[in-house]
RNA sequence: GGGCAAUUAGCUCAGCUGGUGAGAGCGCUGCCCUUACAAGGCAGAGGCCGCAGGUUCGAAUCCUGCAUUGCCCA
């Protein structure tokens, strides 16, 4: 009893063991002669609390440096934390409101500091996540997107791009979230399927009383700043209006009708209003046809002094609600339609996008991005899987320049200043500015020195972008710098791939002067049960800390590795992880029995003698083949299932079960050596249990931790060990399956008589020690099959009889073989009318053609061998 | 509207560079607490591989169309 105690796999041992790595420096890179291989973190924002597609992420990410390493390559993965500009700035601000307080009242100070207050209390709690999951991060080179390193470098690139005039200030339509408070870029904005109404509002015609022109809209409190009516020039319905002017109503301003190819003539009536400060297609169409733009919409959501004493200082819900009242009771309003439309969303809060014109700082991009294209077309950088590629390229493609300035606090300010007195002498946006990496004296122009930096910071995404160079201390040209980038491989979700991937490709190409790296393995996303996504709002969130309390770390590690099939998502669920606990404890259990059974020293597994031993060598080396296959194919579910089969299938149910009943110690060498090997391979997915069993089974020779071992890398196969293990297994179950099927009671041992040839008649001789235990048969002879009194099956290479007359059922067995030559017939006949197709051999391969003809011939003689059975229970 | 994935056992999914007697885990049935493991062992049942065409000697696998689901972009 208290042997299976000790036995069960109980998780808790895994925090020692990290700790020992940490202190041992295991997971520390310093560059040498080797190979490196390095990937930098996709950084967890400080605010994050880590979940499952942390866990998946940073468990595949672990897999590729423990494995790199174990494989003999110098590895870093560079750890380390994002800003989250905007994240951090509200999760604050909330902490902020529970007291009363908020950041405006407070000032700039006072908040930087809050927020470095709780940058400080808890902003390394994802890191220290990190470490209960296993990470192998080189936590000497962590980096945060806003310490000294990086922000150094952020300034570095922005004066830089300014130098060169990839960074210009303008007035645009930007995205503005009047929640957040701040412009946002336009990949930064979502789109919500939602279903709003269609106003239809008529806008008289000017001088011609009882005409006018109905307009449809989804946003009616827009029209307080329309410009024009436009219509699509092609659409005869309006070619009337040509040169007339339309009176706007609840405003009465005069407003052209103008033509333009841009409107879908099948949207609401064919004439749509024209704001061109608050929409992008509108805003086109302005400035094609020279219209104002009259900014009605604050960056509060507030509407402005512009959009009438009536509507000034109302909010834009309440101003539409105004709107439509008013244009109901002049009688305007038409027709009120629901409508299925995509309203655009801010990415962070989720609160609707006010489209707004504003002065604010841009990057071009399209030099930046035609470098990357190139390393992708030139397949310098691979995507795994491969599809993300077009739709990625697309974008690249298409690209616009980027809004860099953000009006929130907690980020990299703007290293931007102005002097105020060049300002004053001209309107122009770029009027005073002075872009330097520290503040100016005196205005280089002017002289003045009434100086003031821009209040502005900088897009998270910005830093971010130069992460990959930023951890190696870029601009400084460091030995790591030059070591490790480019990285290997970057590991991240689809989600962030124009956010953030395309950002690293181009500023990487640009300032590292080299893609930040070859591959980028793209995972799915984690998902419940259900195949819902997690959210908090669902409720159906799994944290991943209970998961490892649960079930162990490796545990979790090996459920999500499973299913991280490239191209799909996961399915995170208890079943699962219990499915993996099992496999954990089999090991814990499997290990129990290595030890019992290996010597001291390791056999060399050339040297293998015995069927069964070079039978689970050839086995073993073809598992490590396919899963270094597996890892450098990115295809690390695989990598887990080949394990699961070699481990469970071969080794324990097969040759542990065979060398318990050697007994002479023969093996004793070999089974330590592969199981030990077998560790190596399986501990970068599963590393806590397998340095835990590693450093109870290690002999004095080897290296203290499994993460100093070196990988397997000897080919061994024995030919034909596999043909015959696979014969005599056949034998084992076609006797297993008769005891099943005549429900013979395990106590009743059994006679096995087997008709084979003298070749393998000798290997089964020497196989009867553990054929016997595990068909719980007394004896086995050889000769020919007794027919009558005894079950029977066959296999291509024997018949096999098991005499109990007593228990058979004549007319069953009949059946059962009858069943079986129908069975075989029915391949045999395709395989027959496949060789007799002349097509077939001559097109086919002439390995394909043996291959067929070899089946043919099993089928053939196991039919034979079962249709003389059939013939002699006839005649009993 | 454009693009991309997916559809295989009751459930979750492998297999898809064409040639396996279509696999695994969970669940199910029967037997077994056999001194590593009942979180286990042994044996088994269960599949027109979404539908319709096509290419081929041969299709779960390649091509076309359709259906359903999901994702990305507009």
């Amino acid at each position: 009893m208290e042997n299976k105690k000790a036995s069960k796999y109980e998780p808790g041992f895994e925090e020692a063991i990290y700790r020992i790595w940490e202190d041992g420096k295991k997971f520390t890179g310093v560059p040498d002669g080797r190979k490196a291989f390095s990937i930098a973190i996709p950084p967890p924002n400080v605010t994050g609390r880590l979940h499952m597609g942390h866990a998946l992420n940073n468990t595949l990410q672990d897999i590729l440096i423990r494995s790199a390493r174990l494989r003999g390559m110098n590895v870093k993965w560079a750890p380390g934390t994002d800003h989250g500009g905007i994240a951090t700035q509200n999760v604050v601000e909330k902490e902020l409101a529970k007291e009363g307080k908020n950041r405006i009242d407070m000032g700039r100070e006072e908040f930087l500091r809050r927020v470095n207050e709780w940058k400080q209390l808890y902003g390394g709690s994802i890191l220290e996540q990190l470490k209960k999951l296993g990470c192998a991060c080189d936590w000497d080179n962590t980096h945060f997107t806003m310490d000294e390193t990086c922000s150094r470098a952020v300034t570095e690139a922005f004066v830089r791009l300014y130098g060169e005039g990839r960074i210009y200030r303008g007035h645009r339509l930007i995205n503005y979230c009047v929640r957040c408070g701040t412009s946002l870029s336009d990949i930064e904005v979502e789109y919500k399927d939602e279903t709003g109404k269609l106003w239809y509002i008529k806008y008289p015609v000017a001088g011609e009383k009882g005409k006018w022109v109905v307009v449809a809209t989804t946003r009616p409190e827009t029209m307080l700043g329309d410009t024009a009516v436009a219509v699509n020039p092609k659409d005869e319905r309006f070619s009337a209006l040509a040169g007339k002017k339309l009176i706007l109503p609840l405003s009465g301003r005069e407003i052209p009708v103008v033509f333009d190819s841009m409107v879908e003539t099948g949207f609401g009536t064919g004439a749509v209003k024209v704001t061109p400060a608050h929409d992008f297609t509108d805003f086109e169409i302005g400035e094609r046809h020279n219209l104002p733009t009259i900014k009605v919409i604050d960056e509060k959501g507030i509407m402005t002094p512009l959009a009438g004493a009536e509507f000034a200082g109302l909010n834009r819900y309440e101003a539409r609600k105004k709107v439509c009242a008013l244009l109901e009771e002049k009688g305007l309003l038409e027709k009120i339609e629901d409508l299925k439309h995509s309203v655009s969303v801010c990415y962070r809060c989720g609160e609707a996008i006010e489209p707004m014109l504003s002065l604010q700082w841009f990057l071009e991009m399209k030099d930046l991005a035609a470098p990357a294209i190139k390393a992708l077309d030139d397949g310098r950088v691979r995507f795994y899987p491969d599809h993300w590629k077009k739709p990625f390229m697309n974008f690249l493609g298409e690209i616009r320049d980027w809004c860099l300035s953000r009006q929130i606090w907690w980020g990299h300010r703007l290293p931007v200043y102005y002097c105020r007195d060049c300002q004053g002498r001209s309107s122009e946006a770029h009027a005073g500015v002075i872009v330097s990496s520290v503040k100016p004296e005196k205005c280089p122009v002017c002289g003045g020195v009434d100086i003031f930096q821009d209040p502005d910071v900088l897009d998270t995404w910005f830093s971010s972008g130069m992460w990959p160079f930023e951890v190696f201390g870029w601009p400084e040209k460091t030995p790591e710098l030059k070591y490790y980038y480019p990285t290997s491989v970057l590991v991240t979700g689809h989600e962030i791939l124009y956010l953030w991937v395309a950002r690293m490709l181009m500023l990487g190409i640009k300032f590292a002067g080299d893609i930040p790296f070859s591959d980028v393995y793209i995972h799915g996303i984690v998902r419940d049960r259900h195949g819902k996504k997690m959210s908090k709002s669902l409720g159906n969130t799994i944290d991943p800390l209970e998961v490892t309390s649960k079930y162990g770390v490796d545990s979790l590690r090996y459920s999500l590795t499973k299913q991280a099939v490239l191209g799909h998502d996961l399915l995170a669920s208890e079943e699962n992880f219990i499915a993996s606990r099992n496999f954990m404890n089999k090991i814990s259990n499997a290990a129990v029995v290595v030890d019992r059974l290996r010597a001291e020293s390791y056999a060399d597994m050339k040297e293998a003698q015995s069927l069964p031993d070079r039978w689970i060598v050839s086995e073993f080396s073809a598992f490590v083949r396919s899963a270094e296959d597996a890892l450098d194919s990115y295809d690390l579910a695989r990598y887990t299932r080949i394990m699961w089969e070699f481990f469970w299938s071969s080794f324990c149910d097969w040759y542990l079960e065979i060398l318990k009943l050697r007994g002479d110690g023969v093996s004793a060498g070999l089974v330590g050596r592969i199981f030990r090997e077998l560790l190596i391979v399986m501990h970068p997915v599963i590393p806590f249990i397998t340095e835990k069993i590693y450093g109870q089974i290690k002999t004095c020779d080897d290296p203290d931790s499994i993460m100093d071992c070196v990988w397997p890398d000897e080919a061994v196969s024995f030919p034909g060990a596999r043909e015959d293990m696979n014969a005599i297994f056949e034998l084992i179950q076609g006797v297993r399956n008769i005891r099943s099927r005549l429900a013979i009671p395990a106590t009743v041992k059994v006679k096995i008589i087997v008709d084979t040839d003298d070749v393998f008649a000798k290997k089964l001789a020497e196989a009867e020690y553990y054929i016997l235990p595990l068909t719980r048969a007394e004896s086995m002879e050889f000769g020919p099959a007794p027919g009558t009194g005894a079950a029977n099956f066959a296999t291509p290479l024997l018949k096999c009889s098991v005499p109990v007359s007593e228990l058979i059922d004549i007319k069953a067995e009949k059946e059962t073989a009858a069943r079986e030559i129908e069975k075989i017939e029915t391949h045999a006949a395709k395989l027959e009318a496949l060789l007799a197709n002349p097509n077939f051999i001559s097109s086919a391969s002439k390995e394909v053609v043996e291959q067929k003809k070899e089946l043919l011939a099993n089928f053939n003689s196991k039919k034979e061998k079962t249709a003389e059975f059939l013939a002699s229970l006839d005649e009993g």
